[in-house]
RNA sequence: GCGGAUAUGGCGGAACUGGUAGACGCAACAGACUUAAAAUCUGUUGGGACUUUGCUCCCGUGCCGGUUCGAUUCCGGCUUUCCGCACCA
């Protein structure tokens, strides 16, 4: 036998024929939901990325079929989106269509990587069964009040032509085209993630997640504590601020108003209203990406108004600065110079008063600014106090006065889903004159996007100039309205896919709850870690959402989670066109078929780590199954010479058993490159055997393990060779072998023997020798190093060493 | 700036809860087979020392220090590279 791409080809149509991985929904008690992120249809070949994370992850599904899980490892595609609509602009060729030809020739391609799905509940969110539920949702949101409209400064991406989501801001650039994002007014749709904010992040701590994905997921939610102080402004209004540190108040030289700020313009007062102005209108040239700059030299200026200190009733300047951010907290913070850095650089710099109040811990006063906590000075009846305490002691006297009450702040700012864009889930919504905005009746959806547009972007929806979308009439009063042009964000259709996967064909509701309750949590998600703050948040935020609505009951959608490395270029350097260091996976399949392929990125790297390509490591890979054909030849040839269980079987015995041990905890922990190492070593160990006499049915038996662990890792060629071992039904209908841990312990130990911490002899004792006999068979190897000392202790590890300290 | 991760032979990478550092593989070298080469198989392979070439000794997991009988692993302080956040009050 000479494994090649034609095996492969052999055992995936037996595979298809069989129905080999059909789900069985009758035996949910070991259901494990296994799931890639899915993927966007795209029409060159699948590329190294596809690979790693599809054909890895299914050594792992597979793996866990064997152990008797039935598995549900679906397969869909992320459908809707830029590229396609990109693509129709520059070749006029219709997204839809575009979509579904990729869509196609991508299934077959993952049919060559030997996926063990089950395509029956295949999904693609371009469908209309699959986005009239996302419509469905979008109103259930809506009617929640978790989906609503507002006008307000929106990230642009002139390239796009669209707006973005916070998430898809990256350095003042757009995430897609790296054109620089600018502000604009719009009116626009958001969906309330920010009322999840606390129970996002406090959810985070129960999830078998990366400590990293936890943690930057953490930080994007940003929660900080702290205290909204009132402050009453001369004009007679009042003004909230949020700060972290309320026992620095008596150190208030003055307060700042954001730039953008409704109230800034009613408390100019008139001599300042030209230097204003123009602040104003400088500020707002600004671009985005300069303004983030933290070395940007901090400006602003006076507006004559004054505030009055809540705690002692001072009265301090108000100035507009844009160092104060509109979108966070109130968009008004008060001022202290001697304990913020930055208050430090514009009071310096504008000569506004310096006031120190917070000494170190010791009461000690420090070089200013000093941001750290401490104790408080000339602070009144609150001198002397820590931080800690001081601020609870102020927000406690300023609360009885209705004037500060303690309280959290986020980062996270709700979610932008509206996209000035056509291929995308059109917002089920309809805008009529007399009633606003009326929600499209449920048993009007889909919504369905028409497929005669002119794709040309001009900064509105496509959709905007379609008549036969645009008119309808409003739902409610029945009068002439039109639909809401925008579709939504992509990342809206990708929220609750793993949903849809185990009820794909229902035609009554999005899902059945008894049904989702039952399949999720998804148990195993692997897909690329950029998806921390946006994919993995919102799909939290979804499934949150729709379990108070009722829907379901889980409170999180993936338990465990697994990031998968990138592979790089045999540079070194991330693949990409420009720099002509792509690989493509296809050649590598034809020269040396699916299974090589697959072995090599997972003997290769650490899984989650990724790693450069290397010719030379698949080339081994190929020898590495040359070998086992080698092997399996020789063992047909072979003559039975023994029939006795001897050393040399023993020997062979125990690294077939600790070989299964290992393998089965390391594949379960994504850890296929030492799982593949214990592989080869099976195969040293029975090359090793076959020297000698052969005890043909005992041999066998070996084969017949090391096939079935070799199976998850190479499906196509153990088929094989399972076949080759004289068995008709496939090797995956086979359950994962058990090893024997009285094999394991019955080998001899090797016993290290140290004096002073280094090793001086190795004992190779039987495994129920004792410790005194251990001990004293130690002593007796090392005496040329412990003659003449004395003995301070014996320390003995069992299995593993004897220590001896001598003076 | 803040936060997190990372650093191990010529290379990819191992090392469970502190217990033989370098598994497994690549590359390299030597040998076998061959007229020869390729392929294959076998062996050696972290560095150094030697007036005992050894079941020898010393050094060695980014750097400096500490805890411990014993540290790649724990602690403190640096450095590198990567990542996240970044005027978040």
């Amino acid at each position: 036998m000479k494994y090649s791409k034609s095996v492969d080809e052999k055992w995936q149509a037996k595979w298809a024929k069989e129905d080999l991985y059909r789900f069985d929904e009758s035996k949910m008690d070991k259901k494990l939901y296994c799931l890639e992120m899915f993927s966007y249809p795209s029409a060159a070949n699948l590329h190294c990325g596809h690979w790693y994370n599809y054909g890895v992850t299914d050594t792992w599904a597979r793996f866990k079929k064997m152990q008797g899980f039935n598995v549900f490892h679906p397969q869909g595609f992320d459908a809707f989106g830029l590229p396609a609509e990109n693509y129709a602009i520059k070749t006029g060729i219709h997204p839809k269509d575009s979509t579904n030809k990729s869509i196609k020739t991508m299934l077959e391609q993952y049919k060559n990587l030997g996926g063990s799905y089950d395509l029956s509940y295949f999904l693609s969110t371009c469908d209309e069964e699959y986005y009239k539920w996302t419509q469905w949702i979008f109103l259930k949101l809506y009617e929640k009040g978790l989906a609503y409209q507002k006008e307000a400064p929106v990230n642009w991406c002139p390239s796009c032509q669209t707006v973005l989501a916070n998430e898809q801001v990256v350095d003042g650039k757009c995430e897609r085209c790296k054109s620089e994002v600018s502000q604009r007014k719009m009116k626009q749709w958001f969906f309330k993630i920010t009322e999840y904010a606390d129970e996002l992040l406090k959810d985070i701590d129960s999830l078998d997640w990366p400590e990293k994905t936890k943690k930057i997921q953490k930080n994007w939610i940003g929660k900080s504590t702290g205290s909204l102080l009132k402050f009453e402004i001369d004009n007679g209004i009042e003004l909230e601020a949020f700060t972290t540190r309320a026992d620095t108040l008596f150190g208030l030289s003055y307060v700042v108003i954001a730039p953008e700020h409704e109230a800034v313009a009613s408390l100019t007062k008139p001599e300042y209203k030209q230097a204003v102005e123009e602040y104003l209108a400088q500020a707002a040239k600004v671009k985005e990406i300069d303004r983030l700059s933290t070395e940007r030299e901090r400006t602003g200026v006076f507006t004559g108004s004054y505030a009055t200190n809540p705690v002692n009733g001072e009265k301090v300047p108000v100035w507009v600065a844009d160092y104060v951010i509109a979108s966070y907290g109130t968009g008004f913070v008060m001022a202290v110079p001697a304990h913020d850095e930055r208050d430090f650089d514009f009071a310096s710099k504008y000569n506004l008063p310096i006031k120190r109040v917070i000494n170190d811990k010791n009461n000690e006063p420090q070089p200013l600014p000093f941001c750290e906590h401490g104790i408080l000075a000339d602070s009144a009846e609150f001198t002397g106090l820590s931080t800690k305490d001081a601020i609870l002691g102020i927000v406690e006297k300023l609360s009885k006065e209705g004037k500060g009450k303690l309280t959290t702040m986020f980062r996270l700012r709700d979610w932008l889903i509206s996209r000035q864009r056509y291929w995308g889930a059109p917002i089920p919504i309809i805008h009529c004159e007399k009633c606003g905005a009326v929600a499209v009746k449920e048993q009007d959806l889909p919504v369905k996007l028409p497929y005669n547009v002119e794709f040309r972007p001009d900064g509105k929806s496509p959709l905007a100039r379609s008549e036969e979308f645009m008119n309808t009439v409003c739902p409610k009063c029945g009068g002439k309205a039109h639909r809401d042009p925008d579709t939504m964000d992509t990342f809206v259709d990708s929220s609750w896919y793993f949903l849809r996967f185990p009820d794909n064909k229902n035609d009554k509701e999005a899902f059945n709850k008894e049904k989702i309750n039952q399949m999720l949590p998804v148990d195993k998600y692997v897909g690329g870690q950029e998806h921390a703050t946006m994919h993995l948040l919102y799909a939290r935020f979804f499934t949150k959402a729709l379990r108070d609505m009722g829907y379901l009951n889980v409170d999180e959608p993936f338990k465990s989670l697994v990031h998968q490395g990138m592979i790089l270029g045999p540079d070194g350097q991330k693949m990409s066109k420009s720099k002509g260091n792509t690989i493509d996976p296809d050649g590598y399949i034809q020269k040396y078929g699916s299974d090589v392929l697959r072995m090599y990125l997972e003997f290769a790297f650490a899984y989650t780590e990724g790693g450069p390509w290397s010719d030379a490591g698949i080339e081994a890979i190929a020898r590495f199954t040359k070998r086992i054909e080698a092997l399996f030849e020789k063992y047909e040839e072979a003559q039975d010479e023994t029939s006795e269980m001897g050393k040399p079987e023993k020997d062979l015995n125990y690294v077939r058993h600790a070989s299964i041990k290992a393998i089965t905890h390391d594949v379960d922990l994504f850890q296929f490159n030492t799982s593949l190492a214990r592989i080869m070593e099976f195969l040293n160990a029975l090359n090793q055997y076959m020297q000698g006499p052969i005890n043909k049915a005992f041999l066998k038996e070996c084969l017949e393990s090391f096939v079935l662990v070799l199976a998850p890792f190479a499906p196509h060629f153990s088929e094989e060779l399972w076949e080759s071992l004289g068995h008709t039904e496939s090797v995956f209908k086979e359950q994962w072998p058990a090893f024997d841990e009285t094999v394991l312990a019955n080998k001899d130990k090797v016993i290290v023997v140290q004096v002073n911490g280094k090793v001086r002899a190795k004992l190779e004792v039987s495994p129920d020798t004792d410790k005194a006999t251990i001990e004293q068979m130690a002593l007796k190897e090392v005496t040329s190093y412990t003659d003449g000392h004395e003995i301070l202790k014996t320390i003995y590890v069992p299995n593993k060493l004897v220590s001896i300290v001598i003076k």
